[in-house]
DNA sequence: ATGTATGCAAACCATTTGCAATGAC
DNA sequence: GTCATTGCAAATGGTTTGCATACAT
């Protein structure tokens, strides 16, 4: 997340969509390359309505369908992770330079945080699992964030 | 899941729901009945479609919104647990007499699998995370089923 | 008798699809 | 000029809601 590199991040996953969009002919459309650098500027998870209120703010109104349809073309060239946390809105984020994490999820405020455990995440890459080949795996850790636990410690006491 | 059991669990977890429906001074209708009886039969995880499926089989018709009343008071008073494994439906099983355990969930065929690790569960209830105080969390393994992984080597070979 | 629970149908919300118009190639 | 992509609006699918009727209390 180094400043100077930013700029590098924009290009090298510009490149990396410009190299899906040709292999697979398709079109390289100003909607496409707006969702990406903002999906690349914006640090953190986004759905569809707040990745929409974003792009309006840049002055940058694209539909419904396209933003469905330019996150499936993200998801299949890798540069954007999905996930559902049990709502009904799907979470996505962005994927390259976004080292491999957990999630921990407030259950008071839905507030999404990331969660790393080296130690944890190697135990699982070994899991030797009967009559199952992994692929990958995700752990949801639900709970309480530290803003939220204060404020109900406080409401209680 | 001893068969002389089983009548023990139907009159356990009738008694619970009872209690539950009672202090909160709701009514205890056959249909809530039926629904909870026919959960604890089924051994497996099941989605509303399957569930209303089974009710019809015995004859039980329930409309969709009681279906969902229903399984929203089950929910309540902790016989029935919900999961969203990435597919707009959720699923669900019984709580009640079902050691907590991860999932395992076949990409190619849809099919679920419980996987218990006491050694990873132990860790994992021992994390110690700054800043959130976890409640609860879930652990889901993507990847082939023993049946989808023979099937699909056989086709690239 | 009272008022909650039911069934039904309509509403809702996220996502998908169909189609005419636009614009990348 | 061609045909993929867009925007729009309608369709879809899971879930929720509103309301008149049925029934547990």
């Amino acid at each position: 997340m180094d400043k100077d590199d930013s700029n590098n991040i924009y290009e090298i996953v510009g490149q990396k969509f410009a190299e899906y969009l040709t292999v697979k002919n398709y079109r390289k459309t100003p909607e496409r390359y707006a969702i990406l650098n903002l999906i690349y500027a914006e640090q953190r998870h986004f759905d569809i309505d707040s990745l929409s209120e974003a792009l309006t703010k840049c002055n940058f109104r694209v539909s419904r369908g396209t933003l469905y349809n330019t996150l499936q073309l993200l998801l299949d060239c890798n540069l954007v992770l999905k996930h559902q946390f049990g709502k009904n809105t799907s979470v996505y984020e962005r994927a390259y330079n976004n080292d491999f994490h957990h999630h921990l999820l407030c259950t008071n405020c839905g507030k999404i945080q990331n969660y790393n455990d080296e130690n944890l995440d190697s135990i699982l890459k070994n899991e030797k699992i009967k009559y199952f080949t992994p692929t990958h795996y995700n752990l949801n850790i639900y709970g309480l964030c530290s803003v939220c636990a204060k404020k109900l410690k406080t409401k209680n006491s």
